[in-house]
DNA sequence: TACTATCCGTT
DNA sequence: GACGTACGGATAGTAT
């Protein structure tokens, strides 16, 4: 089999993709534009696909000087400048190719299509098949039998490639690849500056050629040549003589790659593996949301990774062994860790395991069949899952707990969780699989499922449940590149001490969830659907009786803009918004009563919607059970899904009466909800160690008054309501990385207002100015923010060249510390809590966490204690320079125990 | 059916 | 032209 080179010229195409998409606004939801990367990727996808090299290479031009502007100092001149909205995308281009393997070249002095010339030289000389993709002809001068140019066809990025070869180029000018330089100094490039013969096009520059074989034999013999365009030859010969010079790529660019004696070391462009840490934070931040798969899809990363053995990542093939071998098996692997794959299928606040598999480092692996063992089997397997001294890792442990509690099976002895090692290594990213830590640790693959099922597994040795024994020995092999990785970034504590102890808790809160009063619920959302039905009519009838889909942005933009006519509102990439902060400016300059009754019927619908999705969350034991991600929130925060229970409505009055529904159930007292107060000012006073800030927080105090009336420069008790919400929103806004502008927006002053505001309070508060100049600074130098307990977040953008992507992590960087210590003190404050609880032999349980704020379900008579172990454990979750103070609230609903 | 865009709830 | 973090989730609209 021929390996197959392709080399792309990186600038043509990259300029390609910007022209075709530059009109088509194709930019993130931050306006960065993207356009170019996004065509390059997708031409990228679509011809590896199609090609399916098994070495490939970009280049691209280092600058506009090269040798031939030191020749020709007018060649290229008079090109519109480069447009800085490309220059900016090249980087990314670059990025995504060395995420997926590419080498990308940039030589000074030479242009990208001298560094193809000489790698498609190299490639045809070590016998390969070489593609060539560029859109500058100047390239058909190295077609061959080995080199074949895929030149694009029409314009935009979905264009058809033509195959230039010999005989492609024979057809198109009537020359050989040899000779077509010749031709086209004959011709001249008019984009390169470089004037050919006048009246000469090609067919006459080719039928010179043909008669005298090449341009040095008609130059010998130009006084021959007959008619105007032999005079106009003559007269042009220099020029000519030039463009041939200038438009002859060199083929021997010294490049950074090992250099073999017939030329650069080829091997080293084989594809490889793919970095799909790298890519996924890439495509993420570009906002590429399918451009992945399309990619991957191509599958040519697979196929070179199944013809190379050496370079190319080996499957993990595991030896399965039966059940019968369980106890001997187990026994063999005494005190070492087993990795553990459960087969089985989550539900709400519970699941069920049917298989269980058990693999080791070295290669094999148990495949139990859960529901088919006998009993003394079903025993043994019973107590070494439970057995807390036999050391287990597992890639997801909450499910792994609730799949087997479902099946009445309890879980212990877990020393490492790789997921969640991933997810402290790199915050940022979307997920975590399994396939992808097993690549890029173990330089290795998942043997993959032969047969096509899941579902019951077949016994010992079988192809049937080889994928999930992959898993369990893949899994056990993680363990040490990972914990390696792990104590290099100092987060073995973290793991170990905080986020692993606390996944029993969580799994333990997802199975009790919380009571709903579904009587109650169906009451609030009948009072919300008349609600939307009388918005609704009254929203028509302010139309005059056109009628119009209010949950549609499209056609409420008709609506405002051109029936109505009011004023252009926000951009956004569709159109004008209909954000209610802009429904309520227009309302300010045109109060029209459609405009009320729009935002009067979007609450009610979307509370409705709420109400609706939380009645059909209840299960049958009455109680809806979320699912808490810990291993999704780039802060270290805690997340909560299906449904999400941090975000239940607070501050409109109908959504208090949603928070009423979830009510404490039997079998139990009361709810209790436990609040740290303004976490986030202790943790910048802690941080910035500002004395005026930590005076402020003393005992007892209205923190916002009392840094209002420092700001301000009176006593607290005169600190109007207006300046105590203005320092409010002020303080708030620091700890995100609030500019004046978005302060003067939120508090509707001017700008200069704003900056004054700030420029007062940072006289008063120096040392918060100072801490949060100092945190960016470091996390630039070290390139990573970091938590009281060093949970780091990596942010590479804070060196970006791009304005919008630097500011962004910027922001990033002054929140990340202070969102991630509050997070790492509520998770220890968790932890603490429920030892206590647990101490004191209570019977009440821990339910809910909403980042600042823990519920607990009290049990009969335990109110008290409850409340002392909450204020006493809270408190004493980190030792600040301020105090932690606790807010206790209790009532038979979440509204009655909330603040 | 899968994905993006917009909007909005919480902290 | 953008301009406060971190999320989850709904609907509409478009691409496949």
């Amino acid at each position: 089999m021929t390996d197959t080179l392709l080399l792309i010229d990186g600038h043509s195409l990259a300029y390609r993709s910007f022209y075709a998409l530059r009109d088509a606004d194709f930019t993130t939801t931050t306006g960065e534009p993207v356009g170019a990367v996004y065509g390059f990727v997708n031409t990228l996808a679509s011809q590896l696909g199609r090609l399916r090299p098994t070495h490939v290479a970009a280049a691209f031009d280092s600058s506009r000087q090269s040798f031939r502007t030191a020749l020709y100092p007018q060649y290229k001149a008079g090109r519109a400048q480069t447009p800085e909205e490309f220059k900016g995308q090249v980087p990314l281009i670059k990025e995504v190719l060395a995420a997926l393997g590419i080498r990308s070249f940039e030589v000074p002095k030479v242009e990208a299509d001298d560094v193809v010339a000489t790698l498609a030289t190299a490639g045809a000389a070590a016998g390969m098949a070489v593609l060539v993709l560029s859109g500058d002809r100047d390239t058909f001068q190295l077609v061959s039998d080995a080199v074949t140019v895929l030149y694009p066809q029409g314009r935009g990025t979905a264009a058809e490639m033509a195959e230039i070869t010999p005989a492609e180029v024979e057809a198109r000018y009537g020359v050989t690849p040899t000779q077509y330089p010749d031709l086209a100094a004959l011709v001249g490039e008019h984009s390169d500056n470089l004037p050919g013969v006048d009246k000469v096009g090609k067919v006459t520059a080719a039928k010179w050629l043909a008669e005298y074989g090449s341009l040095e034999g008609l130059a010998a013999h130009a006084d021959r040549v007959k008619g105007v365009a032999g005079e106009n030859l003559r007269r042009h010969l220099e020029q000519v003589k030039l463009n041939r010079q200038l438009g002859e790529l060199r083929r021997d660019v010294a490049l950074d790659v090992a250099d073999v004696p017939l030329g650069p070391d080829l091997a080293a462009l084989r594809l490889g593996a793919v970095n799909h840490q790298e890519l996924d934070l890439l495509f993420t931040s570009l906002q590429f949301g399918a451009v992945k798969q399309r990619l991957l899809r191509s599958g040519v990363w697979d196929a070179a990774a199944a013809g190379q053995p050496p370079a190319a990542p080996e499957s993990i093939k595991p030896v399965v062994i039966g059940v019968r071998g369980m106890g001997p098996f187990l026994r063999e692997y005494q005190g070492q860790t087993a990795g553990l794959e459960i087969n089985g299928r989550l539900t709400p606040g519970g699941g069920e395991a049917w298989g269980v598999v058990i693999g080791f480092g070295d290669g094999r692996a148990a495949v139990l069949d859960a529901t088919a063992l006998d009993p003394a089997d079903e025993a043994a397997l019973a107590a070494w899952l439970r057995d807390p001294t036999a050391a287990k890792a597992v890639h997801g442990t909450k499910g792994a707990i609730q799949e087997l509690r479902g099946s009445g099976l309890e879980l212990a002895g877990v020393v490492f969780d790789t997921e969640m090692a991933a997810y402290l290594i790199w915050p940022d990213q979307r997920g975590y699989d399994l396939g992808g830590l097993t690549e890029r640790f173990l330089g290795a693959r998942l043997a993959e499922e032969e047969r096509g099922g899941q579902g019951v597994l077949d016994l010992g040795d079988g192809p049937a449940g080889l994928e999930q024994a992959a898993r369990a020995v893949a899994t056990a092999r993680l363990v040490e590149p990972l914990t390696r990785e792990l104590a290099e970034r100092g987060a073995t504590s973290l793991l170990v001490e905080l986020e692993q102890p606390l996944t029993a808790i969580l799994a333990a809160m997802e199975r009790a969830g919380v009571a709903v009063d579904l009587e109650r619920l169906g009451a609030v959302r009948s009072e919300l659907a008349g609600r939307v039905e009388l918005a609704e009519r009254d929203a028509i009838t302010a139309l005059g009786g056109k009628s119009v889909n209010l949950g549609s942005p499209k056609a409420l933009q008709e609506v405002l803009f051109n029936d109505l006519g009011m004023p252009k509102t926000r951009r956004t990439k569709t159109g004008y918004s209909t954000d209610a902060e802009s429904l309520a400016d227009l309302f300010k300059h045109q109060p029209h009563p459609f405009l009320e009754h729009l935002l009067a019927h979007r609450d009610a619908i979307k509370l409705r919607q709420m109400v609706d999705t939380l009645a059909g969350s209840v299960q049958d034991d009455g109680r809806i059970h979320t699912t808490f991600g810990q291993t999704v929130a780039a802060t270290g925060r805690l997340s909560s899904s299906d449904p999400n229970l941090q975000n239940i409505p607070t501050r409109s009055q109908i959504g208090r009466q949603v928070r009423h529904c979830f009510v404490v159930g039997s079998g139990y007292a009361e709810l209790m909800t436990a609040d740290y107060s303004q976490i986030e000012m202790r943790i910048m006073a802690h941080l910035s160690r500002d004395e005026a800030l930590i005076a402020s927080l003393g005992e007892g105090e209205d923190l916002h008054r009392s840094v209002a009336a420092r700001v301000f420069g009176v006593a607290p008790e005169a600190v109007s309501a207006e300046q105590r919400s203005r320092i409010k929103a002020m303080s708030y806004g620091l700890a995100y990385g609030l500019s004046a502008y978005g302060l003067s927006r939120q508090l509707g002053i001017a700008q200069g207002e704003a900056e004054a505001l700030r420029n007062d309070y940072f006289a008063r508060f120096g040392g918060i100015r100072d801490y949060l100049e100092g945190v960016v600074a470091q996390a630039r130098r070290d390139g990573y923010t970091q938590t009281i307990l060093g949970r780091r977040r990596y942010l590479p953008d804070l060196g970006s060249q791009n304005r919008q992507r630097r500011e962004m992590a910027e922001r990033m960087a002054l929140n990340a510390p202070i969102q991630g210590s509050a997070a790492d003190i509520i998770k220890v404050a968790m932890l603490k809590v429920e030892a206590a609880l647990r101490l004191e032999g209570l019977r009440s349980r821990l339910i809910l966490q909403v980042h600042d704020e823990l519920m607990v379900e009290v049990a009969d008579a335990e109110s008290p204690v409850v409340e002392a172990v909450l204020r006493r454990e809270m408190a004493a979750a980190a030792q600040l320079r301020v105090p932690l103070t606790v807010s206790i609230g209790r009532g038979a609903s979440w509204r009655e125990a909330g603040h």
